[in-house]
RNA sequence: GGCGACGUAGCCAAGUGGCAAGGCAGGAGUCUGCAAAACUCCCAUUCAGCGGUUCAAAUCCGCUCGUCGCCUCCA
């Protein structure tokens, strides 16, 4: 297996170190939605650590919360509200998003606030080493003491001097030292420290939470290729100024990032797209396949087009799961292991997801085939579904039976009052129920009271992501059971105003209909649905119906 | 100024020395009362341009044009 290292700039083969894989990632500064660049590097480390996994590794996975940071501070000032405060809220909202984006949960989550005496252990062991040096209350690292600083980031400390941009401070010895440690200043968070009260410096925090979860070398190191330096640099130099150890991470992966059509997507300017926002209008498996779909040292372009033709790719491979689940006997059996290995190859060679896709398409296709010409597939199905697995995609129709079952069982919690219980539920299928839909609302309007009372976090965002359009067929269905066909057509929409209904009824009317071979009040009924937002598909097994995307 | 990435069909996107993956869109069929859905098949003599190396280049080298990122907070 073979995985491109930013230290080296080429690909090594890849062996852990120990009998456990053992992966950090940088995690997010919370302050505030977490975005499509929060969505990428999150998706596309998942799906390293799915197919470490899927490969037979055991993985060792933290990821952290930088919770202290300039940023949080200042945000929280502005908001009148404290940084903790802040930051725990844009915690939450970004696990939420993870779930949705259907990314595994870190083995380990470690705050920045919770881990200071770490960092302290390490600033004094960089000073005692004279890697670093306190200057007015704040601790700097000095980093002409380390010969082969900017080894990542491919650049010498003279070349940078030359960009000039850096802003020197006084206290410092050399203009391209950073801060270990930054003397408090009135009104913000602070802790105690051998220099006086003061709080961690940016790079800090990642250095001792790896150290201290993971120990002083680990397999592989990610983050987006932006935080390369001075973040990553920065790590090194620390890390191993401090154990005197190299390497601290022997792989660097650096997945490319989002861009929004002619720039970055960046926050100091103000452009960028929250994962919510997405989320409005996509699912999680179209979202997933999106990203997947080019390479993860890519540079990824936002495409409204791009993005919806994922969709319909996730749709396609959904359905092969699907076709021809009569299991034939009699044609011969498809065999799935080539496309096992192929997918394994591709993936091998530095997590080529593009190619690992084309291979799920290949077997979509081929199950397809066979289904149609009757040979068992089983099998196929399930390493497609195995597989799909592994670059976190459900392949699960987001369709109306798993709603319609989700309102019953909801209805029926809530009047058993089993609340969390109806909450833990919601959370687990909210992914799959579409934004705009008949039953999120039905849902909402069994819960309003239930609201009222309870604002778990859960319900509040299932609230939020809900649009409003109400519909009620029942007043349909009553005409219908009274046959004033042409009434109905003329007052559909009228009718569907208010209330609940249950669509599979109208649908079963309407089959009678069609037995009667009433076929233009039948057409009418499928036009004023589809108007409304249902699209009625008349299959040899009898009609179906879902919503319209 | 320093470091780096990229330019492949209408769109997205793999491929980095040996006849150009895959998806979306498009076209033609199958199925169906019709429609839709689904499925099958077809769809780049050519890889920004120009030179060079080679038996052989989208793939290596040089130049030109164009786009973008990092060097300051960012995943």
């Amino acid at each position: 297996m073979k995985i491109y290292n930013t230290l080296s700039a080429q690909k090594e083969e890849f062996k852990p170190f120990s009998d456990e894989v053992k992966i950090y990632v940088c995690g997010v500064t919370p302050y505030d939605e977490s975005h499509l660049g929060h969505a990428m590097n999150a998706v596309v480390f998942d799906t390293v650590r799915r197919y470490l996994i899927f490969r037979g590794y055991k993985v060792k996975y933290v990821q952290n919360i930088t919770d202290i940071e300039d940023k949080i501070i200042d945000r929280a000032n502005k908001l009148g509200i404290t940084p903790r405060e802040l930051a725990e809220k844009y915690t939450n909202r970004y696990f939420e998003d993870m779930v949705v984006l259907n990314v595994l949960r870190p083995d380990i989550v470690p705050y920045a606030t919770e881990e200071i005496p770490k960092m302290l252990e390490v600033i004094q062991g960089l000073v005692k080493k004279e890697h670093a040096y306190p200057a007015k209350g704040s601790v700097y690292f000095r980093v002409r003491s380390m010969p082969d600083y900017g080894k990542l980031s491919k650049r010498t400390l003279d070349s940078m001097m030359a960009g000039a941009r850096i802003e020197p401070v006084e206290e410092k010895e050399d203009p391209m030292d950073f801060a270990l440690w930054k003397a408090a200043k009135p009104g913000e968070p602070a802790w105690d420290s051998p220099w006086g009260k003061g709080r961690p410096g940016w790079h800090i925090e990642c250095s001792a939470m790896s150290l201290k979860y993971l120990g002083e070398t680990i397999d592989i190191h990610g983050g987006g290729q932006d935080l390369i330096f001075p973040h990553h640099e920065n790590e090194i130099a620390q890390s191993e100024c401090f154990t005197g150890k190299k390497p601290f991470a022997r792989f660097w992966m650096h997945n490319g990032l989002f861009q929004l059509g002619e720039a970055k997507m960046s926050k100091s300017s103000g452009t960028f797209i929250s994962i919510k926002q997405v989320f409005e209008k996509h699912s999680a498996d179209g979202f997933r396949l999106f990203i997947l779909g080019s390479h993860y040292r890519n540079p990824l372009t936002l495409s409204e087009e791009a993005i919806e033709a994922a969709e319909r790719g996730a749709e396609r491979l959904t359905q092969a799961l699907k076709n021809g689940t009569a299991q034939g006997k009699t044609n011969g059996k498809l065999d799935a292991q080539p496309f096992r290995q192929k997918f394994t190859e591709v993936m091998d060679d530095d997590f080529n997801t593009p190619q690992a896709i084309a291979v799920l398409f290949d077997l979509a296709k081929e199950i397809n085939k066979a289904a149609e010409k009757g040979a068992n597939a089983s099998d196929a199905r399930q390493t497609l579904q195995e597989l799909a697995g592994v670059l976190g995609l459900t392949l699960k129709e987001d369709g109306n039976s798993s709603e319609q079952e989700l309102l019953e069982e909801a209805k029926h919690l809530v009047s058993e009052k089993k609340y969390v219980e109806m909450a833990k539920r919601i959370e687990s299928v909210l992914p799959q129920l579409q934004t705009n839909s008949f039953i999120r609302n039905d849902l909402l309007k069994s819960f309003d009271s239930v609201l009222k009372d309870n604002e778990s976090v859960t319900i509040i965002q299932f609230k939020n992501a809900t649009i409003s359009n109400t519909a009620s067929l029942n007043a349909i269905i009553a005409h219908l059971n009274n046959k004033n066909y042409s009434d109905i057509v003329e007052n559909l929409e009228n009718y569907a105003k208010s209330s609940t209904a249950s669509t599979e009824s109208l649908v079963n009317i309407r089959k009678e209909i069609r037995q009667n071979r009433q076929f233009k009040i039948a057409d009418e009924i499928r036009n004023k649905l589809f108007e409304m937002g249902i699209v009625l598909e008349d299959t040899p097994q009898g009609a179906i119906w879902k919503w319209k995307k």
